[in-house]
Formats: structure tokens, sequence, C-alpha cells
RNA sequence: GGUCGGGUAGCUCAGCUGGAUAGAGCAACAGCCUUCUAAGCUGUGGGUCCUGGGUUCGAAUCCCAGCCUGAUCACCA
């Protein structure tokens, strides 16, 4: 990076000296040389022939004589067309391995004082029902998001806000008096998330029953709806929790506590935690006053049913209810609300909203509203907006049980990869729990590997018959890699290796030992693409490329057998500062990396 | 219909702020373990980068039109 800044300098001065034109260095493109091509950068001469008046080929010859001359970091140059291929002097990568092998945490920034404050809002389940797939996209994309902001110097408070109120609740709660025996998660031995959605899925159950027999009369549907005895309790429950109903209250917390202790096991298997969690039925009722004062200011208007509305038409979009005509708050109000709450407890700089695509509408509206209320964030809000993911069949539904149980499948990639390390015999000598840790980990690390490579835009199909591979382009192929050079190291120390804090700088280096050493450098600058771009998919991406590349490197040299000295020791600094740099670039990711496996 | 995504190898995906012959993995086939972990490495086959125009020395990438696909446009959350 340092030498790619060096030489663009070089550049700029070479053409003023060459043509006596001025050219800013954001017009010079220097990017990395093709593998097929000789040489590290590569310079694209194009957009110098007009002041240089010549050929292409000339053009890049001139500038590369001048550079050879003048720039020590350019060691070689060569012309194709009209690329001038630059090969950069071997002690500059001894150099910049060195500057990398002294910085502990290399590429990523650290938070200071006076940082800027980033929220991150995440996973925001529903209480009455376990989370699946979706929501460990949703987790796993939050999560990352919330660490690579941190690597790129921010402060970041990750938040939670739990939709823990509405008619949905009061459905589980309804079909557990109804027929729960009072089944409780210790009588049953099941999660109290799995236990209550079990509940919702049997009120639905019930009451599509219902509705069959009512239509059988020869009601229409909408009619069956309208006479469901269920549907109308369900309604009733609800007004009485709105009421404060104490007995309906108690049973809402108490049913609410097993699905946060079901809630809380997954997190931590997941890997994600939150620092401040908000609830719904805490700040529903915030948005009101936020609403009311907008009202009085001119911002909204009222209806003559009483409703309050925000014409955003000026802005291209339409006209949004923010509070009935009976004064209740509607979805909108309450994230109103939840953003005043938020303001009063942070100062908050910027909003992420990690949220799915399906609500791109509601998050553009509610930017808009912010914004006109006042909130500093609000026009900069970000949404982080993901695309679903999809079975092979389709979306998946709750209600037809078509989903995939977040618990389910982390249990099932953890005894995927515990049948592999065993069949692989790689477990060998190692304790039970050494054995069990190492497992979760290569388990997790593969969905969640799985998940956070694609761009988070897009949908993505998951095919629960064809497990997720440990193989090619996955997390257990990047903590394999991790494992290897753990090993490698391990071994140097036993012979007594110790790693100089510097190298030397005149060590012969082959072109795969640079071209290393130039992958290991970008970590930096991907770290701060991945924030910039909100994408964590660029680690992703590049973790893969800089472990493909070093197996190659492991396979093709060696590195305890070399027998000249300083290589021998510049390939165990090398490895380290690649394993330093995949251990961090992962956990970035929310993963972890086992020393053996 | 309006708005916003997505369309790249049989499948899953990179590449998209314009640059060289469009890359990986999976699947298929063929090789490489008495040598630092073979969850690895190497090779073979596989492409109208949705279509058609345009801008440019140069387009998968930018612009226009169209096609396919998803989401959304609720007094649900």
């Amino acid at each position: 990076m340092v030498i790619e800044q060096q030489i663009t300098g070089a550049v700029v001065t070479g053409i003023k000296t060459l043509y006596g034109a001025d050219v800013a260095a954001g017009q010079i493109q220097l990017q990395k040389t093709k593998k097929e091509f000789k040489g590290h950068l590569t310079l694209v001469v194009f957009p110098f022939l007009r002041v240089s008046k010549k050929s292409p080929e000339q053009t890049a010859q001139e500038i590369g004589e001048y550079l050879l001359q003048n720039e020590p970091a350019v060691a070689e140059f060569n012309v194709i067309k009209g690329f001038l291929n630059l090969t950069v002097a071997a002690s500059c990568w001894v150099d910049l391995l060195n500057q990398i092998n002294a910085t502990a945490s290399y590429g990523i920034v650290p938070v200071t004082e006076n940082a800027p404050l980033v929220m991150i809002e995440y996973s925001s389940p529903n209480t009455n029902k376990p989370l699946h797939l979706g929501h460990v996209r949703n987790n796993l994309l939050g999560f990352s998001l919330a660490e690579i902001m941190k690597a790129n110097g921010f402060k970041v408070v990750k938040t939670n806000i739990v939709n823990d109120r509405g008619i949905h609740i009061c459905k589980s709660m309804l079909a557990w008096q109804k027929w729960g025996n009072g089944a409780t998660p210790e009588s049953t031995g099941k999660k109290g998330d799995h236990l209550i959605g079990d509940f919702y899925v049997l009120f639905d159950k019930h009451y599509k029953t219902e509705l069959r027999e009512l239509e059988a009369t020869g009601l229409k549907k909408e009619e069956a709806e309208a006479q469901s005895k269920l549907m109308a309790e369900a309604r009733e429950m609800l007004r009485k929790w709105e009421a404060g109903d104490k007995e309906t209250v108690a049973l809402w917390k108490k049913m609410n506590s097993w699905v946060y202790a079901g809630f809380d096991e997954t997190y931590k298997r997941m890997g994600v935690d939150f620092d401040k969690i908000y609830y719904e039925s805490e700040t529903y009722l915030e948005g009101k006053e936020k609403v009311l004062e907008g009202l009085e200011k001119g911002i909204f208007y009222r209806r003559e049913d009483g409703s309050v509305w925000a014409d955003l038409t000026p802005d291209g979009l339409d006209e949004k209810l923010l509070l009935r005509a009976d004064g209740t708050s509607v979805y909108m109000t309450q994230d109103i609300g939840t953003a005043k709450l938020r303001f009063d407890d942070y100062p908050i700089n910027k909003m992420i909203y990690v949220v799915g695509n399906e609500q791109n509408y509601h998050f553009q509206v509610l930017s808009i509203l912010l914004d006109k209320l006042g909130f500093e964030f609000g026009k900069g809000l970000v949404h982080f907006s993901y695309g679903m993911v999809e079975l092979p069949e389709g979306k998946m539904k709750s209600r037809e049980g078509t989903v995939v149980d977040a618990d389910d499948l982390m249990e099932e990639m953890v005894s995927t990869a515990r049948d592999i390390s065993q069949e692989l015999g790689k477990l060998d000598g190692l304790t039970q729990e050494e054995a069990e840790r190492i497992a979760e980990i290569v388990g997790l690390g593969s969905l969640k590997y799985f998940i956070l490579k694609v761009d988070p835009r897009k949908n993505m199909t998951f095919n629960p018959k064809e497990s997720i591979d440990f193989n090619g382009n996955t997390g257990p192929f990047i903590q394999y890699t991790y494992a290897r050079i753990c090993s490698v190291l391990r071994k140097a120390e036993e012979q007594g290796i110790t790693l100089p804090t510097e190298l030397p700088l005149n060590i012969e280096l082959s072109e795969k030992e640079e071209g290393l050493v130039q992958l290991v450098a970008d970590f930096a600058t991907t770290v701060k693409e991945a924030g910039t771009e909100y994408s964590p998919a660029f680690i992703a991406n590049y973790i893969y490329d800089l472990v493909k590349e070093y197996n190659q490197f492991y396979h093709d040299f060696s590195i305890l057998r070399e027998e000249n000295e300083t290589l021998k020791i510049f390939r165990l600094v090398l490895s380290a500062n690649v394993a330093k740099v995949v251990k961090s670039g992962m956990n970035l990711l929310g993963i972890e990396v086992p020393e053996r496996m």
C-alpha cells in the first residue's frame, strides 16, 4: 500500500518531467498485475496518450525507463500494449513484511476516545417462535458488520429490538392456555422458544380447522375470518394485555421469559451478542408523542377521522399513516419511538438497521420522517438490506413448518464436522473436550462462512438435503490452512527457532513469496472497503484468495526443511503473518479459527 | 402499473468506482501422501457475462430500451 503510494507519486512527477503535464494522483490507475504477466503492479498508460502524443507502447516504455532510474522501488519493467508492468524490488517486500509483522493488529484501526458512534440494530426477533435460517443470516451479518465498523475505528453499539407484543404473541399464549396442560420447558425438556413456537403453530392449525368448518356452512373466506371465535379470543387477549390485565400480563411475562432463555442459548452458540436490548412493549407508545409533536409543527396532518398522516408525495413517495383514528400507533410510529429512546440513550452519529429487503420501503420512509423530526442520524441512516434465504422449493413458511431451524442447523453442522474429523483421523491424541471444541468451531465456521461469503443483497438458496461443504471455498478450508500454519510454527518453536522482529532486507524472494506479502498487505484496504461498503463478503472473499495463494506456496515450497537459514526464517515470518491476518479477518466475520483440526 | 434489487459455467458464487485471454468452488474425469496436517495441491472439459442499441482506444462493468425474476407499494409487524 505504501509502495503503491510511492510509485504513484513517482509516476506523477515522471509525467510532469517527460511530458510537462500535471496529473492528479487519483487519475493514475495502478492495479495489481494479472497473474499471467510478470510484475507486481501495472500502470495503465492509455489515459496519458493525450499528453505524451505517442503510441501506448512508446509511452509505457518511456515512463518505465523513468521509473527505473528515479524510483528505487521499481526494479524491472515490461511493456505489453498499453500496460506497463512494474516489478517491485524484493527488499521493498521484505520491508513491507517487517512493517506488517511489527503491527500486532495489522489492518485494524484502533477506536479512539472521540470516534463517531455507530449503532447497529440487528436480529430483532418475534417472541412467538424460535430463530430460523433467515434470522441466522441477519445475526451473522449484523455481528460481522459491527466487527467491521469497529475495525474501521468506529465506536459501536449493538442493539436488538425485540418484538415482544402483538397479536402473534397472543396466539401462542391462547393456544398454551387452551391446549398446553401447563407445559413448561422443564416439564417437556424443550427449549422455551421452541415450546412457544409449537403453540403458535398449534393455534394456526386449530384456526384453519375452524375456518374450514365455517366455510363448509357456506360462508365466504372473509366472513369466516370475521366470525372466527379463536381469532376473537386472541384479539380480546391483546386488548386485555394493552389494558394491563394482571393475569394476561403475568402469563405474557412467563412465556416471554421462556423464549428469552431459549434465544440466549441460540445467540450464545452462534457467538453473537448485544450491548443494549430494547423491547417493543416499552417503546411502542413512545413514538406517539413525537408524531404529535410533528403534527404541531405542521410536518404531519390530521384527517377528518382523526388519523395522523405524513405526506411524502413531494419526496416521490406516498402518504403514510402514523396514528390510527383511535390514536393507536402503527409499525412506523414504533420505529420513531425506538429511535427517540436510542437517541436519548446514546450520542448516535450513524444508525444502521440490519433488516431484510422486504422492508426497503419502510426504511426509505423512516429516514425521511426521522429527518423531518430533527433526528441528526435520520437522513444518513443506513438500511443494511439483505436478501431472503430461500429453500429450493421457495420461501420458508413458519406456519407450514418448512423453516430451517437455527438450533437444528447449528447442531447438524457441528455433528457433520465431528464426523468428518473422525473419518479423517484428525482427532487422534486429543481429549474429548478439545475434539468437541474443534467440531464446534469448524461446524459453525462452515455455516457462517457459507452465509457471509455471498453478497448480502442477493437472495440465496439453501438446500437442506445437500449439506454445506467442508471443501473448497468454505470456512473449514480457511480454518484448515490456519491450523496448518500453526502446526508449522509449533514445530519451529519445538526446534528452538525464535522469530526475529525484523528481517534483513537482502533476501532473494520468489514471485510467489512476493505476491503473498502483497496480498497480506491488502488486508488493510480490504477492511476499509468492507467498512465503507458494509460488506462482510469482501472480507470473506479476500481471505479465501489469500488462503488459496498460501496453500499453493505451502505445497510448492519447504519452510522448515529450507536449508537457507535466512529464507527459512522469512518463510516462517511470512506464514505467521498470513495466519495473523487470516485470524483477524475471520474474527471480523465472527468465525473462530482452531490451532489444530 | 409505480419504486427498488437481482440475472455471469450444469449448480453455488467472485469480478461491476470501465482495462490485458471473464475467475473460484461444487459436480465429472485424470494425477500427487516413506518428506512441514491430502479438510490440501495439479491438470482436463465446461461461457451468446439475459437481449438489442449507444458512449469509448477499450464494456460483464457506464447510459437507453426491452425480457425474466424477487421484494414492496396495508389503519400487519
